[in-house]
DNA sequence: AAAAAATACCGCCGCCTGGTGGGGTTATCA
DNA sequence: TGATAACCCCACCAGGCGGCGGTATTTTTT
């Protein structure tokens, strides 16, 4: 087998060196260049035609996601593997709907990455382990009604049933209902609970 | 000038890595070794003694605010430079109660590191641009004392005042005292809010 | 010695919790 | 087409506990 060359993208100085002297570890690699946006990223593939492109999401001007539809668009042959923080899971079903073939976290291992690089050049989908974990917590998230959504929004802000009852122009019995609705929804028993599982699916 | 010894912590091998070959670049430092835990971390510092330990902060079981206050105590010659994602600026105070004389964020280039560890190798506090923006907002965070965090994270994690109390081992009357504190110090009116409020600086 | 933290207590008001059910809309199917 | 089910929004009640205003002692820290 040909040794796979990989393009890396990322604004981070700190991360595309990291991952540059990560990648030379690996004996069937060989990285074809660095960029540090996606108008970089563009030439580097022009010029250097790489099998696989990491990259990361989260960038300035073009990100990521923009990046991996251009590429899937003008050069189907590459295959693109997203990188990013933990924190922003929510960007997987984006990447992949853009074409992504792969999915790792900055806080990967070299073993992970070579799985990740060997698995897509093969053409299937990679997603490490943490994010397959994340996702089936993703799917956890309580499917809420319009309703309950606002008065979710409310309850965080620290209003009181009575007070969005009188915004919401119901009786507060109502307001207390969605409430309980809501606790039940988030398998939880006080509001506590409730406004920190929220908190954490970024739905306040 | 001799040169600076630094020791490198983060549980990710790529920022370990990627902070490797950047401090490698820079002409009067030398790296004096890296850590991938806070355990590994208080060994090298005990063989090597560096000057500057550049540390993430969030890592599994031991964190770098705890790091840092260990380091402070055994080793006070040693200097300690946080460092954190963009998601992780609540705790720049900590981490400055605790003895680190700069932070840093791990999107830093080669010249801002380099300027980070001169300015703390001269025993003076730095701040990366980033972090002094967003400091206003971190002065908001009030300072509490342990027993209150203990309390905040039980009252999180859905426990009443008496369910924390009867874990506590103290009457449910203290509790209380403790919940109106931390209501006082967040200027909210309610549960609701001090638990959307800690959720964003990153207490819970 | 002074300040801060942790502890403990009282009483009132009302929000919060658990349980129950009615009216309206939509979807599906016999 | 009428029946049934499912879902949403709304409403009510009883009781417990939280929210909120105090006061005060003991322990620890500075």
């Amino acid at each position: 087998m040909d040794r796979i060359k990989v393009l890396v993208v990322d604004d981070h100085p700190m991360v595309l060196e990291g991952m540059q002297t990560m990648l030379s570890q690996i004996d069937f690699v060989t990285v074809s260049g660095q960029a540090g946006n996606a108008y970089q990223a563009m030439e580097m593939i022009k010029e250097h035609s790489p099998d696989i492109v990491i990259t990361d999401i989260s960038m300035p001007e073009i990100s990521g996601i923009e990046l991996s539809a251009k590429i899937r668009k003008e050069y189907p042959a590459v295959k693109v593997i997203a990188m990013s923080t933990f924190n922003e899971r929510s960007y997987i079903s984006q990447m992949v709907q853009n074409g992504a073939l792969g999915y790792i976290l900055k806080s990967a291992s070299r073993e992970e990455i070579e799985e990740a690089l060997l698995t897509v050049y093969k053409n299937r989908l990679y997603m490490s382990v943490e994010v397959e974990l994340s996702r089936q917590e993703i799917n956890k998230i309580p499917l809420l009604t319009s309703r309950e959504k606002e008065v979710l929004s409310l309850i965080a802000e620290g209003f009181t049933n009575t007070q969005i009852a009188d915004k919401l122009f119901v009786s507060a019995y109502t307001v207390d209902s969605h409430r309980k609705n809501l606790l039940t929804k988030f398998e939880v028993g006080n509001t506590a609970g409730l406004i920190k599982l929220a908190a954490r699916y970024g739905l306040i």
